[in-house]
DNA sequence: TGTCATAGTCAGATCATCGGTATATAACGT
DNA sequence: ACGTTATATACCGATGATCTGACTATGACA
């Protein structure tokens, strides 16, 4: 498992599938509404790491239905991606902490 | 103020920032003490990112000291810097707590 | 004399993301 | 009948932050 940063997309498209597998176009719009619509995801910015988390073993294809003539693919994470996203959330805690710390510090010692 | 997300070596260069102004070789040590040893900036990462940064006005340089012949810069955070990373910790924040949600109900409502 | 710690700079490569485009069907409004 | 919007996936070139690694320079220590 790399544990390199994940970026912020990367990290959303994680998040939307811990809840349950879901396909891209859903996942789109469920990144769109955890992060208050702050972020949406563009279409090659999705399937692109989508194919590089299968690569990664970090999700999988649950199961690809036909509705309308048009591919529906699902997306599920494994539980390696489980774990990563876990590992993130750690780091990323760690590092909200910290920071929140060092800010507050500024305010209280900084000026006075 | 442009809110693109920061990538985590300038996340931690901000935050290493925050607490006191530091020079280029003392924020290196800083960030790789908040992140428990886990991340080591590179010295082109680093002065390439206080470049930028000063660019966006969200460090500035605080005073230059010459040092047994050596330059020593101080960089240090701008209120706008610190707006800035006050931000983007609510935003990682809000995202940490969306997918520690999600892997919990993965836990609970998932296999069971 | 060599090497470690300090301190900063630069050039080239990588790679995730961005922006835009293409394809295809159904539903809706006018 | 026609254009627009929503659904759904995929491709491609450009951008830009970061990584890799080398380079310059000094003082201290063995």
């Amino acid at each position: 498992m790399s544990n390199a940063p994940l970026r912020e997309p990367t990290f959303l498209i994680l998040t939307a599938l811990a809840a349950r597998p879901q396909h891209g176009y859903g996942i789109q719009h469920d990144v769109e509404e955890i992060s208050g619509g702050q972020v949406t995801l563009r279409a090659g910015t999705l399937y692109a790491a989508l194919d590089r988390l299968r690569v990664d073993g970090w999700v999988d294809v649950d199961r690809e239905e036909v509705v309308d003539g048009r591919l529906r693919r699902y997306y599920r994470l494994t539980e390696p991606g489980a774990a990563r996203l876990a590992a993130e959330v750690e780091r990323l805690r760690a590092h909200t902490r910290a920071a929140h710390n060092r800010l507050r510090t500024r305010l209280t010692g900084g000026t006075a």
